[in-house]
DNA sequence: GTGCAATTGCACGCCGGTGTGCAATCCGCG
DNA sequence: CGCGGATTGCACACCGGCGTGCAATTGCAC
């Protein structure tokens, strides 16, 4: 509570926590020991700090989706935080870009929602399916067909990551199975750029029959 | 190998995959004990049939892999598959629909790529950023600025990995991390069927200054 | 019904990680 | 210098999961 007491005791609670972030990174499932011996410090230590692993990570978390909030807008009751009379689509990107802020700062830990040992396998794994779809976006670009301010690598993580949040939300029940196939790929046509009408009107004549 | 040896043996390995791909979906963490049960069967059983849990995982993975690169038409050598003439974005949205068509069916073990107690904690925990970005985004179809054949919570769920796909491109060093944010919100935009030119237009306006 | 493979039940040993207890330092502040 | 909180080192007990060995048993198939 008092911030007063203890001054490079806390420093040193800081220094534990900012090395937990970039080493949970490199390995979600990182043991108390790797984290305390990063931060050069003794197992034993760490414990002084945060009653159990649990405890840690969830100060982590905590810091980083308070940020995060903060500067998203989700303020307090507030349901109208935004003015009512804005155009939706400015008010979209502003909100993106003001979350990203923060996000890209605790870009580490957000990463750590990512890659397990198993999802890294099958990431691996799906590196062939991704070489082809990055070479089928490249020529895409050049062709001016697509249109992406993101390289094509990036892209396809990115349709990756698109059809995985899908399938989830199919999962979810928050989408209905028989159309989420074409309307992910609406979707993701979408995000390389291609217009709305033009990708509806492709998908809905490739996916009318087999 | 010789399908003809043990008609009822393989029968119960290829139920035992089935059900160690749905337990796997539930928890990814499942133990070999919690499948074992789950399939009606005892631990020592499942060894009998894999030697090892990675082994088990590894054939499952196995499988899904094998049956998407064949859906996608990632053949042997041949690097130009697809005819050199067509058109590119045609060829983008026939792979993911035909990719789709496969990954649909191994919906749970893609998701299984998902999801870990500790991811769980943070989706959960990003809930009300999420439910922010559901207004917007509903708003935004209400008024006919966004384009989306998705429901807007699903939109969401598909935006929130669209970022994380990003912020992971520029972690492994396939995006400027300069210009990730811009990029990553006019991405998302267009995914919402905001057209590129407006979106770039939106975004370049709003990112010119803090 | 008998034979033979598959399955079972149970017992191990092993490993790695967690959380705790306690005495022995360390080290900066006053 | 000396006090006192912070840190250390080491020793535990505990847990859960893995992989294996082996003898007993089941139950199709013939």
């Amino acid at each position: 509570m008092t911030p007063s007491s203890s001054s490079r005791a806390d420093a040193n609670r800081r220094h534990i926590l900012d090395t937990a972030l970039s080493e949970l990174l490199r390995d979600p499932d990182a043991s108390m020991d790797q984290i305390a011996r990063a931060a050069g410090v003794v197992r034993r230590t760490v414990y002084g700090h945060f009653p159990s692993r649990e405890a840690l990570i969830s100060t982590l978390v905590d810091g980083a989706v308070e940020a995060l909030s903060e500067a998203d807008g989700v303020w307090s009751g507030t349901e109208e935080g935004d003015p009512a009379g804005s155009d939706p689509a400015e008010a979209f990107a502003r909100s993106v870009l003001a979350v990203w802020e923060v996000a890209d700062r605790y870009r580490l830990l957000v990463a750590l929602a990512q890659r397990t040992v198993t999802v890294q396998g099958i990431r691996d794994r799906l590196a062939p399916l991704r070489a082809h779809k990055v070479r089928l976006l490249q020529r895409g670009l050049d062709e001016g067909v697509f249109t992406s301010p993101l390289p094509a690598p990036a892209l396809a993580y990115v349709h990756e990551q698109m059809l995985f949040a899908v399938l989830e939300a199919v999962n979810d029940g928050l989408a209905d199975a028989a159309e989420a196939g074409p309307a992910a790929t609406v979707t993701v046509l979408m995000s390389a750029g291609v217009s709305a009408g033009r990708a509806a009107e492709l998908v809905g004549r490739l996916s009318g029959r087999g």
